[in-house]
DNA sequence: CCGGGCCACGGTATTCAGTACCATACGCGG
DNA sequence: CCGCGTATGGTACTGAATACCGTGGCCCGG
């Protein structure tokens, strides 16, 4: 009954002005007018325009750091492969917003261009621990690192567009798929073989998920073969 | 002595100034006044600031699309390396002005994102051209075009700036190895086999190409055993 | 009940990018 | 000399983004 708070209220009117007239023929007052503030209550909540639509990717940049950073060199694969996931779990527990966001980017080129910009800032961070992991200094290594990031960053938009498209039934399915495909490309690094033929690894570790989030990939690690060898 | 023509005083002039104040404490204004034009005459010659840092993008995009047109579906893989190593070339001819631009847009987020954005178009471009060469519509052909073309370009970039930094002394030779790399992680599609083991297989065409272009990706052909195989 | 600090908010003014419109000068063929 | 196209300059406007200031609520110790 009362109001959300303002920073909500902001949001709901861009997205509904933006739906109304479009992008451009919204102007920061109109927003500002229909939540039922001033214009200077705007910019104090989002820093510009387009941020309106997309509140937090420093947040999500956040998180992909804190599940890479929460791995050791054998597990390296694996945390790339949780935060994939849990990037492309974003996007699906914001449901319908999300899609109403890529229904405006689709559109609108500015929106597209900063969305592309977020992303080369996921996949940054992807390269830098990629290459971190390979240790291996030389040249070609850290071309293969910028390829490798590259391609996992590929992989997780793609299946993220088809679920926003409404063309995935079960994107997390898909997404981990996509991964094991993605990861089988590249042959392991130097790394310490473990054992021989046969057998299974196991590996012990602490992680602040929820089981049902790890079990994807501890099944594929597993079944699949995959995941470090050819 | 006299004077330049006006779209180049532009340039000169903004290059100048964002060296000496930076980007943002340059002024439209400021550029055209050094350039001895109205600031009219500055828009009319780039569509905005930073377009007179990126001046002939929609040229290059239409450099890869005439290359990529003028392929069969066997010389696809020749013609997106190519078409990198064209893109390649064309940074490399601008020489110190593409070295001058790399310092801005490393210090400067606005134009870095721009950037990027350019770079996503080349990206669409070759995910489209592959796509249609795998000719397999399945989901999975899909993901693995949209893999591919990151890859390649992802591959592109990690020369060109590796050059832009002056860490390499032969750029060109970089970019056929890394593309070489590149193609060889990606298995041939369903396509015709061309006869059996061994043997060389010849290809005439034609192309307004400077025969030394083109040497690299022929040597590769023959010597390297992939282009296409795995 | 009362100051005092904190904080969210609103309003105003300013800068600057980008667009639209109009006026002018130059070259050139009739 | 006239007509025409083109490059240019100037002026004015919209709108995003920033800076600054004032104000009203709200909590907290007195």
């Amino acid at each position: 009954m009362s109001k959300p708070p303002a920073r909500i209220r902001l949001a709901d009117a861009a997205f509904a002005l933006f739906d109304e007239r479009g992008y451009e023929q919204t102007t920061v007052d109109d927003i500002a007018d229909r939540a039922g503030v001033g214009r200077t209550t705007f910019f104090r909540h989002y820093r510009s325009k387009e941020a309106v639509i997309f509140p937090d990717h420093d947040r999500l940049l956040e998180l992909i750091r804190d599940r890479l950073a929460t791995s050791s060199h054998s597990t390296a694969l694996v945390a790339v492969s949780d935060a994939v996931r849990l990037v492309l779990l974003h996007y699906v527990d914001e449901g319908e917003l999300a899609r109403r966001r890529y229904a405006l980017t689709s559109k609108v080129s500015a929106l597209r261009d900063r969305e592309i910009a977020s992303v080369a800032r996921y996949q940054r961070l992807f390269r830098e621990f990629i290459a971190d992991w390979m240790g291996d200094p030389t040249e070609s290594a850290s071309l293969r690192a910028e390829i490798m990031a590259a391609a996992v960053v590929a992989a997780h938009n793609h299946v993220l567009r088809r679920w926003l498209r409404g063309e995935s039934p079960d994107p997390v399915r898909e997404v981990d798929e996509a991964m094991s495909e993605v990861l089988a490309l590249f042959p392991a690094p130097s790394g310490h073989e473990d054992g021989g033929a046969g057998g299974t690894t196991v590996v012990a570790f602490r992680t602040g998920q929820d089981l049902d989030a790890l079990l994807p990939s501890l099944r594929r690690l597993v079944e699949g073969g995959t995941g470090a060898g050819h």
